[in-house]
RNA sequence: GGAGGGGUGGCAGAGUGGUCGAAUGCAGCGGUCUUGAAAACCGCCGGGGUUUAACGACUCCCGUGGGUUCGAAUCCCACCCCCUCCGCCA
């Protein structure tokens, strides 16, 4: 959520920033609302303390032996007074406070003055590029070709839409211990070696949360949500109870960085993106991804966007992936986002860079929604964090990425090096 | 699913209609004392908002939302959550 002080102060730089990713600001709406409001606390804050006062006093002369309905009479100017305008002045304030809410809660962050100008992903910047695509002396297949094609256990399309419609798989055997191995590897990799927390949570949350990182109430029908008395959504990532942990808390300065790795299955209803990679597993409505996600002072979460970057590439660099790194322009970032930077890895049959991970830096953008806060020593006072989070990785896209990656000409596949101790030294799946 | 108990400041825990945003203890912060530390003693110490250059002033918040009342942490209603016992269960 936009910070109404700097709004105030500060409406045009806003407005200008907000532009750049094709967002209008009507600055002149808000004004006139916000000066609505001020009307209306100023005469329901008046209103009170009358009331205040006069029950005040009503309660001091009943105390001194007097009637409650002399005392009630004494004052009977100012209850009638209240009597006609409290209720409605209250209910007035409150409601202009809802609407500026509503209002700012469906503006997006405005982009760093960093973020390249561009209104479409063909703006992104390519920042940097690791690993040399692999020269194939053969025919490549995609990772469907590849995956349907193994033996002892392969992806299985056909089953999955029996069970479940489009845009879900199914897989057995080797295949689905390697999808399993990946998780493990990430976990480890993070845990052991980038500082993280491994941490557990539901996969069913309620509103609140998916309010406190943007989900919403602008982007609903891109939820699942399932049917039942209580409003309950499937997550559509980690990072949505993750980064809630922190809503409502007050964290010690000492307590930064808070660092959680999360395992967890994604769903997405995938509205608005129909006959968009309709073919394999690149978007499914299910999928697991291991997430990073960070609490971080507000000083330190630029770097640390860095540093979770470079934590979501040491898993392809593990893995032998070529990636490149894409800073993306002010028009394709997320929601949320102040700052993005996308992995995208090497996709032989599509000869194309694919996102693999998308890691960002929300400011102070999302703490202000869930009043995530950090008591700031200098000023002692709860300040918002900052939340950064990106994928570390996208568990099935890396799969497809090792299969396209790593087949081979008789269509078998290897199993990369760092793989292996998670597949009890299996070096091959082999086709069938 | 049945029966009962409970949600108050970082924690513990008083408060059952009137200067209560709230006793007290612990923790924390500042100070006195001390070579230093501890102990002792003194002071400060919840959050949101409005207004102010600032000091300050005002207002809202005692799980959430309604209601009763001149006045609600306190009474009434609904919901949510936690605990105990019984039943069922991965």
């Amino acid at each position: 959520m936009l910070d109404i002080r700097a709004l105030r102060s500060n409406g045009a730089a806003i407005r200008d920033a907000l532009a750049r990713r094709g967002v209008e600001l009507d600055l002149q709406a808000f004004e006139t609302l916000d000066g609505e409001r001020k009307q209306a606390d100023i005469r329901s804050q008046e209103l009170q303390a009358r009331r205040k006062s006069a029950s005040r006093e009503i309660g001091n002369l009943v105390q001194s032996g007097i009637s409650v309905d002399e005392a009630k009479a004494r004052v009977a100017e100012t209850l009638k007074e209240i009597d006609e305008q409290l209720d409605q002045e209250v209910a007035r304030a409150q409601a202009i406070h809802q609407q500026i809410e509503e209002m700012l809660m469906g503006v997006p962050n405005p982009p760093q003055d960093v973020v390249p100008d561009g209104l479409s992903e063909d703006d992104n910047v390519e920042i940097r590029r690791w690993g040399e695509p692999r020269s194939f002396e053969f025919d490549v297949r995609d990772h469907v070709d590849v995956g349907e094609g193994l033996a002892g256990g392969h992806l299985d399309f056909d089953a999955a839409s029996k069970l479940s419609g489009a845009r879900f798989a199914v897989m057995t055997g080797g295949l689905a211990r390697m999808h399993r191995a990946l998780v493990d590897l990430m976990l480890d990799l993070h845990t052991s070696s980038h500082g993280y927390q491994e941490i557990y949570v539901p996969y069913l949350v309620g509103p609140d949360a998916l309010r406190g990182t943007g989900q919403l109430p602008k982007f609903e029908e891109d939820l699942f949500r399932i049917a039942g008395e209580r409003e309950l959504y499937l997550i559509p990532t980690a990072e949505v109870p993750v980064t809630n942990m922190a809503a409502g808390e007050i964290l010690d300065a000492d307590a930064l960085p808070r660092r959680f790795v999360c395992h967890t299955p994604c769903f997405r209803s995938e509205a608005g993106s129909h006959g968009r990679d309709t073919r394999g597993m690149i978007r499914q409505h299910q999928f697991e991804k291991v997430e990073l996600v960070q609490m971080v002072r507000p000083d330190q979460s630029t770097q640390a966007l860095e540093e979770l970057t470079a934590h979501a590439e040491a898993v392809l660099q593990a893995l032998a992936l070529p990636y490149r790194v894409v800073d993306l322009c002010a028009g394709d970032l997320g929601f949320s986002a102040s700052r993005t930077f996308d992995i995208e890895v090497w996709l032989p049959s599509q000869q194309t860079y694919r996102e693999i991970s998308s890691c960002s830096n929300f400011l102070d953008f999302q703490a202000r929604r869930m009043q995530a806060r950090w008591r700031n020593p200098e000023t002692g006072k709860p300040e918002p964090l900052h939340t950064i989070n990106g994928s570390g990785l996208a568990v099935g896209r890396t799969l497809v990425a090792i299969l396209e990656n790593y087949q081979n000409a008789d269509g078998s596949v290897t199993v990369p090096e760092a793989l292996r101790p998670y597949m009890r030294g299996l070096e091959t799946l082999e086709a069938r």
